[in-house]
DNA sequence: CGTACCTTTGATGTGAATCAAGAGTAGTGG
DNA sequence: CCACTACTCTTGATTCACATCAAAGGTACG
């Protein structure tokens, strides 16, 4: 049933942040991780668990999210393969401050902070290449908090999709939602029946087409002014 | 009129960044970085400006916020001294995504990311305490979307408040506000009409008493309860 | 002491949440 | 293959928190 364990080295080197570690650099990391499967629902951590490494999706997908005490959660992330989350709680040595859940069937390495102290000491661009991916993170986050507050609903599901849309693709015009239009409305800060209104409304005014998970963009263009 | 220059080397060993570094290593800190004043109002620097090298605060205050169309901009942050900024997007070598404006008269050090960048090579502990206070950043501005997309305005200010309160001291019961209270508003994502009729709501019901830029608290306790 | 900017206060407007059903859609087991 | 349950998604009516608009005090400072 499950599929075959894949060499963890394979799959390290395939991340950016190791892309050019030197093979030995790369054993030692394998060697300080573990593999971790989860099926649909299954939990990582919950918020507040201490944190003694950080994680990489291999394949599947992972949400980062609050739980909320009317069980209304609020989604920070959707992670998918070659993604990596954890690093910076790692080296603060705190609790984690979100959850993670598996949405679908998953599997994750998980590094082990030691490892990758270790290595730090001995390779200056290991630590570089580390800050700069700490860095994009915290570029990304900034700019959230600059959507969350100053872009209406409609504008954060258009910026929503255009992301989504490959880059200068021009060939498909088509979209395959990535989750559950409830998870797309948390992470967009939104309701279920507001992100379906908008939807709607789109549809109405012939800027996408909606069925089902795909969305279909018959004008790029058209689209990308709701973006302001 | 203006203050004479102080020790560059005296400043840096302040900071929590720089507090174990050898003389030396400080010595070469000191070489790459240039001391900056600005006043009330002025600009350190714009969105979209490419960045050479990160800040610290030595003195005064500095907010940093998105410039927007209709002049209303939205503040990110408000920086005082001992505190830095800009190192993020030093790594990633790309433009500032927000603006810098120093708030009242200031004293900045501006220092160069080559110098950074050497030290990186040499001093893995260096490194550490990098990555630790970006992830510190990271972890905040994590906060700081929970806080905007879960909590009412009330909620808002309450934990602004809190977060200002000395640590721990019980004695003195009063707070001064870091800024004007368009400029909290701002930071605080709401209108400063809206700030206004908060204040007057917790005046009130006698959580706090506000005087210009001074609140009382009398009850700790009880204000707390707001922030739920 | 006057001009320019903060801050307050009141009246009104609105985007999105909430509440409340219903309509698909998908797995489950007989 | 067809109920049976359990979601996920839509649709409408209503509400509410906060923004916006407007105008009047306050305060700071050249």
């Amino acid at each position: 049933m499950t599929t075959p364990a894949p060499d963890p080295t394979q799959l390290l080197k395939c991340l950016p942040l190791f892309q050019e570690l030197l093979p030995e650099q790369l054993q030692a990391i394998a060697a300080a991780s573990r593999q971790r499967r989860l099926s649909r629902g299954g939990m990582l951590f919950q918020k507040g668990d201490p944190a003694h490494g950080f994680y990489v999706v291999v394949s599947g997908q992972i949400k980062l999210a609050f739980p909320s005490l009317q069980g209304n959660e609020k989604v920070i992330e959707i992670l998918g393969p070659q993604q990596s989350f954890g690093e910076a709680v790692m080296f603060m040595g705190r609790p984690y401050p979100v959850f993670a859940e598996a949405m679908s069937e998953s599997l994750l390495l998980c590094i082990g902070g030691e490892a990758v102290f270790a290595l730090l000491e001995r390779d200056p661009g290991f630590a570089r290449r580390m800050l700069a991916g700490l860095s994009l993170r915290l570029h990304t986050l900034v700019q959230d908090i600059e959507t969350y507050s100053q872009r209406s609903a409609t504008q954060r599901l258009v910026g929503f999709l255009l992301q989504l849309y490959p880059q200068g693709a021009s060939g498909s015009h088509e979209i395959r939602l990535p989750a559950s239009k409830q998870v797309i409305a948390s992470r967009l800060n939104l309701t279920p029946e507001t992100l379906s209104r908008i939807f709607h409304e789109l549809s109405n005014s012939g800027v996408i087409e909606v069925h089902g998970k795909t969305v279909v963009i018959p004008d790029l263009t058209r689209l990308r002014e709701y973006d302001l």
